[in-house]
DNA sequence: GGATGTGAACGACTTCACAGCG
DNA sequence: CGCTGTGAAGTCGTTCACATCC
């Protein structure tokens, strides 16, 4: 689903946190926040757990790696895992992204609420159709896909969304990281790579169809025992 | 990312397949149509998993588990392989699907060609918002959410897409499985969770962003050396 | 030689069991 | 007693090494 680009050589033991870990440490913090939200100060690893289907070890090994938060036979103080999650995933600060292509997809997330919910911020639009260029969206111009190497960098986005056609996704994914991007976000059935210092998750709405097809199609022949 | 629902009992020994494997198919299927239409013939494991960073042993494991399919000094025929594939994850058959919330992402989902090409079909829409019902968006006409259960049964989709806020994620899915859908796509960023028969795939952009955004903080800080 | 298939080693992640603290 | 933190055990997935076959 995401990876880093090339293969990496080291085994980055350093690494405390697994990539499970911090898939669920985003679902952590959205329960957390729906808690506070309810007026609730404490909560143990359960009761976090409970709604997503995660045991309440597995939260309690997952919230370790943040520090010491937890108070034995108390629970933990919502506030603090917040703000120790938002820390750790690096979301306590603002982040900025060029959207390119600014299809039906692209304009859906231009729209989507969730993203400046969470600090996430299109700063800059770019499009190969010449019918898009120099249309206004959401409050802003839509640039030739050539001129980003030139309108980019003065933006100085950290983040790139690909909402391009997959035999576009790669070309446009080295155009964004010459531009100086450090993270990318591809919308496009295509697997993206890039070089090291360069993050990318590969998001791929078809391989998700599909995964969804093979677990109905499993079910559907286990029910004939 | 995805789960089956409530906590399964049996360790389920008989399913082959590892979830991630799954992925790999997917991503494997894809590259196989394209070579297929290079006029490739014949690869090897080498060569599929090339461009996808995947180790050539790798691809032969998650290969075997379709059969023996590979001629040793020759490699896979590229035409049986994506027969296999297409049959194993359950989509050499055409899948009806329900589309809940036509907000901005639900209409850049019904046009997305994507899902045609998949032989996905979108077959029936719903929304709450007493503006939208009535409308008519790719032909097809927008149904109150209210009268899922009536208006569902005769066109007897298979699976739901959940396009609608995660505050309704839950009710939807309900009232969807109640009308004998057998899989649920989630969008909505909220936990969608079913009982045993009813495959559920969460998507969730939200946190796939958060993703992103903490491997991007990651790599900052890995710079410092 | 060139490529597959696969047991065995390895590593990563999850669950268990329980010590320890408030 | 309730709940956390964590070593140990167990499970799952990936990589290695190599026997095997065209």
């Amino acid at each position: 689903m995401s990876n880093h680009g090339e293969p990496r050589k080291r085994p980055e033991t350093d690494l405390r946190l697994s990539r499970a870990s911090v898939g669920r440490l985003s679902l952590y913090l959205r329960r957390l926040e729906e808690l506070h939200a309810e007026g609730v100060g404490k909560v143990s690893s359960g009761l976090v757990g409970e709604a997503l289907g995660v045991t309440d070890t597995q939260v309690r090994k997952d919230l370790a790696s943040l520090g010491r938060l937890g108070h034995p036979g108390i629970g933990y103080d919502v506030s603090d895992l917040i703000a120790a999650i938002r820390s750790t995933l690096g979301i306590d600060r603002e982040w900025s992204a060029a959207l390119v292509g600014v299809g039906n997809l692209g304009r859906a997330l231009l729209r989507y609420q969730g993203l400046a919910a969470r600090n996430f911020r299109i700063v800059a639009l770019f499009d190969t159709d010449p019918a898009k260029v120099g249309q206004v969206a959401e409050g802003l111009v839509v640039h030739p896909t050539s001129q980003l190497g030139e309108v980019l960098p003065p933006v100085g986005a950290n983040l790139g969304i690909l909402t391009v056609p997959a035999s576009a996704a790669q070309n446009v994914a080295d155009e964004l990281i010459a531009a100086g991007v450090k993270g990318l976000l591809n919308f496009a059935p295509s697997v993206v790579r890039a070089p090291a210092g360069v993050s990318v998750v590969n998001v791929d709405l078809t391989m998700q169809l599909e995964q969804l097809a093979f677990l109905v199609h499993m079910a559907a022949s286990e029910r004939l025992d």
